[in-house]
DNA sequence: GGTGAAAGTAGCGCCCT
DNA sequence: AGGGCGCTACTTTCACC
């Protein structure tokens, strides 16, 4: 399990992990090779799973998100095999879940402009039979980029 | 702007930031001192923000995603107010946007099972009116922690 | 953009507490 | 488990071409 000294770890370099260990260390009262040590023991038991850089949605050219709730046309595996290469060929789709509910997937698009949303449109009901599809544009993103709850005590 | 080798660097590092430049450099074809300016001048622009380490959902304790769109109980300066402070001191609310269209915003929350959204939902709806709250519980994340596309060409 | 040398780090084994 | 050491190897950084 976690100790309050690894969850700080963890919370700190899910913001950044742009810091040395030596760094790290004098932040959770630890000498710098235990804090490697910890670092090292988080990684191998799979809390922390790698680093990754992230980049500025705008600076990258797509500031626009748009979610897409979906109702599929019919609950056959060959139509959700379909939908599954359907979201991995479509790399404008960042993220896709299915649902509970009266919808049956919900779907993260980034796009540079809301006119592009159309082309991802088109390519997905071209691609397969869907029964509805509803978009909802993001005027505002309220909070994004949120670093995981670390809960402590 | 961005060269093809800019693009392959960002698309490379936002998968897996924890590699040396000079591995980096020969993927690039070009020498580490090179590409370490590069990533420099990506970083010094804004294309590149920051690195940052990615924790285990599931090892971390938080399996559970939750999708709530609420429609709000008054379009007011003083609930959005409140509405934005309650956001902020949510810290399973890990996504927020006010939409266009039938709903009023989304959220997105992690949680360690569907049983502890009650508990957000009651801390929610006791801060500050709210006319719509539903819920819908993913039940299979399809697509998740998605690179962000780097247009090619 | 390339090269080569200097400075900084991380990673490892070790022993001690 | 943590602290501290020394070592090696690697990486980043910088002046210079």
């Amino acid at each position: 399990m976690l100790d309050d000294r690894d969850r700080a770890l963890l919370s700190r370099l899910q913001r950044d992990a742009d810091v040395a260990v030596a760094e790290l260390a004098e932040q959770v009262n630890l000498s710098p090779s235990a804090c490697a040590r910890r670092i090292a023991r988080l990684r191998a038991e799979g809390y922390l799973t790698r680093l990754v850089a992230r980049l500025d949605r705008r600076r990258m050219g797509l500031p626009t998100t748009v979610f897409v709730v979906v109702k599929t046309a019919q609950h056959s595996a060959e139509w959700l095999e379909q939908f599954r290469a359907a979201l991995a060929d479509v790399p404008e789709i960042i993220e896709a879940h299915r649902l509970t509910g009266n919808f049956d997937y919900i779907l993260k698009i980034v796009l540079p402009n809301v006119e592009h949303y159309d082309a991802i449109y088109k390519k997905l009901i071209q691609r397969l039979p869907l029964f509805e599809v509803s978009a909802y544009i993001s005027m505002e993103t309220m909070k994004h980029d949120t670093p995981l709850p670390v809960t402590y005590g």
